[in-house]
DNA sequence: AAAATAAATAGTAATAATTACTATTTATTT
DNA sequence: AAATAAATAGTAATTATTACTATTTATTTT
């Protein structure tokens, strides 16, 4: 992958901040610096940093948020402000714990598990 | 809210499978019994099942699938197929106790814990 | 049972997020 | 410095979803 500056752009504006930007956010904030970029420019970019593990992609409802933060964690999701809070659980009584460690009253886990299942075995 | 055979159609069809369908495959099916439905009606509709709690929306990725199962559960996707699987975990040794009851090879769990944030108490 | 009412519909247009396309630009190689 | 091929800007296309409006239809009132 060679070297672009708009790519450059994105990774550092993805990294620089902890609220899991969506495109938009980050064509807005990318535009300050490169006035010129395009959407699509960003779109192409956050595919390819994603194919090279640099960033992932977190689904919050329907619409894509990006992530640099490659360490394996979960979300706290709050209802009122929409805010993704960044937790890294250890598989306990989860609700409790999460009460205690972040103040965040749980109404809801949702859970995906993601993997083979048994008819390509 | 008043009767419509429509939504008593999209109903029936979301109860009557277990494939967690989508909007679009709603649409088409319905359309076999009411041809002139619209895809409106359905995304209406789907809105207010959703509404009256006889439905549920899974985000799956980033587009909507909608499920009659009001049971509190969740997901195994497979990364293969696609398939959304029904379980009902009780918080246990996720992977093994997945990979013994479903023969599913898990690979990712994926976890969004919704509620309220301490910035709101 | 017929007329009145208001909710739901079909059909179409609009919007939002994302992807595709193409001529031009630019990073890297020769 | 010239050649090459990957990346870009800008625009058009696509997909999922929502909004709008004149017409239809379920339910209420007479």
């Amino acid at each position: 992958m060679r070297y672009s500056q708009q790519r450059e752009v994105i990774f550092n504006l993805i990294q620089s901040t902890n609220i899991h930007p969506t495109a938009d956010w980050i064509y807005s904030n990318a535009k300050t610096q490169i006035p010129k970029i395009s959407l699509g420019t960003v779109y192409r970019n956050l595919k390819q940093l994603e194919q090279d593990k640099l960033i992932t992609t977190i689904y919050d409802g329907n619409i894509a948020r990006y992530d640099s933060n490659m360490e394996k964690h979960d979300h706290l999701k709050c209802n009122i402000c929409g805010d993704l809070i960044d937790i890294y659980k250890n598989n306990i009584d989860v609700s409790k714990t999460i009460l205690r460690d972040f103040n965040f009253k749980v109404s809801d886990i949702e859970m995906t598990i993601s993997g083979t299942c048994k008819k390509h075995t």
